[in-house]
RNA sequence: UGGGUUAUGGUGUAACGGUAGCACUACAGAUUUUGAUUCUGUCUGUCUAGGUUCGAAUCCUGGUAACCCAACCA
């Protein structure tokens, strides 16, 4: 018997209206305003909107929430459908509120003719005002009592565009003194002369988020409207509008939100980083968002994972970076193309081995054979990491050190017999010589070497500039700290190697392919890259037990 | 000082009155032509005080803490 797996809160939810009959399929929506890019965040809700489609045999509309014209676009709308077939999900329909406005304004005038909204002619902060506070009832607006007549033919002029931005709002009438400030006769439409990304000049009354998500919720029939924690005192207006709408009841259910360590999760957060320049932009590889992880090199794969392995419940919560490193790394271990790369080179020279003369040795790809192998070319001089000579070495040290041996991957078994240093003391060239017996695949040396190191043939190496990413900010959670979160920015976060010496074979490098440079790293192309210039990103570190040993 | 939501190892998440489990992290060891991977092992937990019960993370009562709600944002 496999182990059954548990199921979370929605799940069981879902379950019991399926076994009571409640509903014979599901139907849940993903409804992004598309007023920024998708991030990480994001992907926990498409995963679970989608996953229990999917899981339960159902449909999942993707749904713009687009009732603000003067925050959204289609840039937006674009890089988010871009984002969510990126990471494998296929939506049922694609809709958007504003295909419903027509609706929406129905359904108002509707409430309207049974007395249960009005026209307020009131400022916001006059509405403000009244509303009261959480601990004590609001008041009465001396618009609220306004005749059913005059409230359509009011209504009717905003909609005609009557009035300014601002001049007047209808309102649900329910009750200024309710304990949840959201039925405190909650503005449901407000003029704004402006033109809408798909609407264009059409309307200039547009409907707020609660009189806008609940009907649209109910005309795609959706079953399960999941949403964040933030939105449960929603709930309850989303319920009365339902109610006295007397529409489809859709449900709308609450998860809390995914939160990780070292990031900002919420959009006015990420735009101020792209507005102000802390980034290059919304795909920025130091960035949360979907983009900004795929142009890191990120797979699909691993988010999925990521998102399957941390739950879904309703507490708050803050997730180790770590874990989405862990299901990166889980799988580009068992995906990545091995391959040589110098970050921070350092010449040797095999002293012994004969001037001008080349060999193809034959290197593996990667731990698993359907990868297959390559040659690689070896010669008199090679490039090898600064940081894998020590002059002194350090205790338990494995790697090059004067009279120290060491393998150099898929190649030969060498022994470091001197070193030179320039004027100012850095190591400039280290002289080696080689064992011919051991050459990799037909050692018959006999000798056992403790470490193993990479390397790139002098003569035939290409170049590359290398980006390294670090975390972008520096404390687990900025937005918890101090002050304004952008104090914490990691100044770091970004070191770019402008000449790093790549094996020949990197020359043909495909922008979807995922490396691992040996010992150093997951790799792969960055967008900017040419012909002329190839560039390439670090994707994830390695695990490093070495360095964390000498701390 | 109102209403709502939530409390399980360092971090997540299970256990639905009957052995507190799983994953990540951390640490230790084995293997290794990547100090990676893989394998083995270890550490750490039911917010608190009472109560009900043969038996409580789970039920009851009282505390405490965190988060959300007073945009013509979503």
């Amino acid at each position: 018997m496999s182990e059954e797996k548990s199921l979370n809160f929605i799940e069981e939810i879902i379950e019991n209206d399926l076994n009571s009959g409640k509903y014979s399929s599901i139907i849940t929506r993903f409804p992004p305003e598309p007023n920024g890019y998708l991030h990480i965040g994001h992907s926990k809700s498409i995963c679970l909107n989608f996953g229990l489609a999917l899981k339960y045999g159902g449909s999942t509309n993707l749904r713009f929430d687009d009732t603000n014209p003067v925050t959204e676009d289609t840039e937006y709308v674009e890089s988010i459908k871009d984002d969510i077939k990126w990471l494998g999900f296929n939506w049922t329909n694609e809709y958007y509120a504003s295909d419903y406005f027509d609706q929406l304004y129905e359904y108002a005038v509707i409430l309207i003719n049974k007395g249960l909204a009005y026209v307020d002619d009131s400022s916001s902060e006059e509405i403000a005002q009244l509303k009261g506070t959480p601990t004590e009832p609001g008041k009465d607006s001396i618009y609220r009592s306004r005749s059913i007549e005059e409230n359509l033919q009011l209504f009717n002029e905003m909609k005609e565009g009557k009035f300014k931005d601002g001049e007047k709002v209808l309102r649900a009438k329910i009750d200024m003194a309710h304990t949840n400030m959201l039925m405190r006769d909650p503005i449901i439409y407000r003029i704004k002369h402006a033109h809408h990304h798909r609407t264009g000049d059409k309307w200039c009354i547009y409907p707020m988020y609660d009189f806008a998500h609940g009907q649209s919720d109910s005309i795609e029939k959706i079953t399960h409207s999941i949403c964040t924690l933030e939105f449960i005192p929603h709930r309850e207006l989303y319920d009365w509008l339902i109610e006295h709408l007397n529409i489809f009841p859709s449900h709308q259910y609450e998860f809390a939100r995914l939160n990780m360590t070292y990031t900002v999760m919420s959009k006015r957060k990420l735009l101020q980083l792209v507005t102000e320049g802390h980034v290059s932009g919304w795909d920025d590889p130091r960035m949360p968002t979907i983009s900004g992880f795929r142009r890191k090199g990120y797979t699909a794969l691993s988010i999925r994972n990521f998102c399957e392995k941390i739950g879904v419940a309703k507490r708050e919560n803050l997730i180790d970076l770590s874990l989405l490193e862990f299901c990166l790394r889980e799988d580009l271990n068992i995906t990545a193309k091995r391959v040589m790369a110098v970050l921070d080179p350092v010449k040797l020279i095999i002293t012994n081995y004969e001037e001008n003369k080349t060999e193809y040795l034959n290197s593996e790809n990667g731990p698993d054979e359907s990868l297959g192998s390559r040659s690689i070319p070896f010669s008199k001089e090679l490039w090898i990491e600064r940081e894998d000579f020590m002059e002194v070495p350090a205790k338990k040290w494995f790697r090059l050190a004067p009279g120290a041996i060491v393998r150099l991957k898929s190649a030969y078994i060498v022994k470091c017999e001197s070193f030179e240093k320039d004027a100012s003391g850095n190591v400039s060239c280290i002289h080696c010589s080689y064992i011919p017996e051991s050459k990799s695949g037909q050692d018959s040396s006999g000798i056992t070497v403790k470490g193993t190191i990479h390397w790139v043939s002098v003569a035939h190496a290409e170049t590359a500039e290398v980006r390294l990413y670090d975390r972008l900010f520096k404390v687990e959670n900025p937005s918890a700290e101090e002050g304004d979160f952008k104090e914490y920015i990691n100044p770091d976060s970004l070191h770019i190697i402008e000449k790093a010496y790549i094996e020949p074979s990197l020359k043909n490098a495909a922008m979807e392919e995922r490396f691992q440079f040996i010992r150093k790293g997951y790799f792969c192309l960055d967008k900017d890259s040419n012909e002329d210039k190839l560039i390439f990103n670090r994707t994830v570190t390695l695990k490093d037990t070495w360095t964390k040993m000498k701390d």
